[in-house]
DNA sequence: GATAGGATGCTCT
DNA sequence: GAGCATCCTATCC
């Protein structure tokens, strides 16, 4: 196990998604705390990903993902949905992990209410959408430093706390580029992690 | 239980 | 204008 700290997060993007499994993230947006312990997330590597955001260069969407490791990147996506991001990697690298599920240890009252569709407590924050939603998450939040114990977003725990022969590998879910690299590490046999989707056509039509 | 298809709007080309 | 790091509902076992 190793201490929470920037330089810990400065590693290359698969190390830290690893370690980041079992860490907790909590939220007080909107005078309520939700706390997550994290059970499921994808690596994503900085220029050379095809699949990552910042595989085409610094945007002002992408921008925080360019700074220190240890900062909140949250994007909208599908028209609906927020999901978050931890950045790590040196700063200018643009890495990150997306945080894909967790289980809900605090806050499950406030957090069933932010997710009505949930049929039960192990879908709460399972699907990185989800997350979000749990925790209250949205763009206003991108760019706070998850490691200030005085923002309402933050970090807690110990990095490398799930051994390693409790951690899963396989490949990252619902891409259409690089869809193979297995870069999505979750808890074996967790029941908050989310379903595998490969990447499919989305709109408009038939194929062929 | 599994799978297929539609919703919806921001971002970059 | 096309594409998207998804979720929900309906439907069929």
């Amino acid at each position: 196990m190793v201490r929470l700290s920037r330089s810990a997060l400065a590693e290359s993007s698969d190390v830290v998604a690893q370690a980041l499994l079992g860490v907790i993230l909590e939220s007080e947006v909107g005078g309520a705390r939700v706390a997550i312990r994290l059970t499921e997330v994808e690596a994503y590597g900085g220029a050379a990903d095809p699949a990552s955001h910042a595989y085409r260069g610094r945007t002002p969407r992408n921008e925080v993902m360019f700074g220190p490791a240890g900062f909140l990147y949250v994007y909208f996506t599908y028209g609906m949905h927020w999901c978050a991001n931890v950045v790590c990697g040196p700063e200018g690298d643009g890495s990150a992990v997306l945080l894909r599920a967790g289980e809900v240890v605090e806050g499950v009252a406030v957090a069933r209410v932010r997710r009505p569709t949930a049929r039960n407590d192990r879908e709460l924050a399972r699907g990185p959408a989800r997350l979000a939603a749990a925790l209250g998450l949205t763009g206003a939040d991108g760019g706070t430093d998850l490691l200030d114990p005085r923002k309402p977003v933050r970090l807690t725990g110990p990095l490398g706390s799930v051994a390693s022969e409790d951690v899963a590998t396989g490949p990252r879910v619902g891409l259409t580029k690089a869809a193979e690299t297995p870069w999505r590490f979750w808890v074996r046999d967790d029941p908050t992690v989310s379903p595998y989707r490969a990447g499919a056509l989305r709109r408009g039509g038939s194929p062929a």
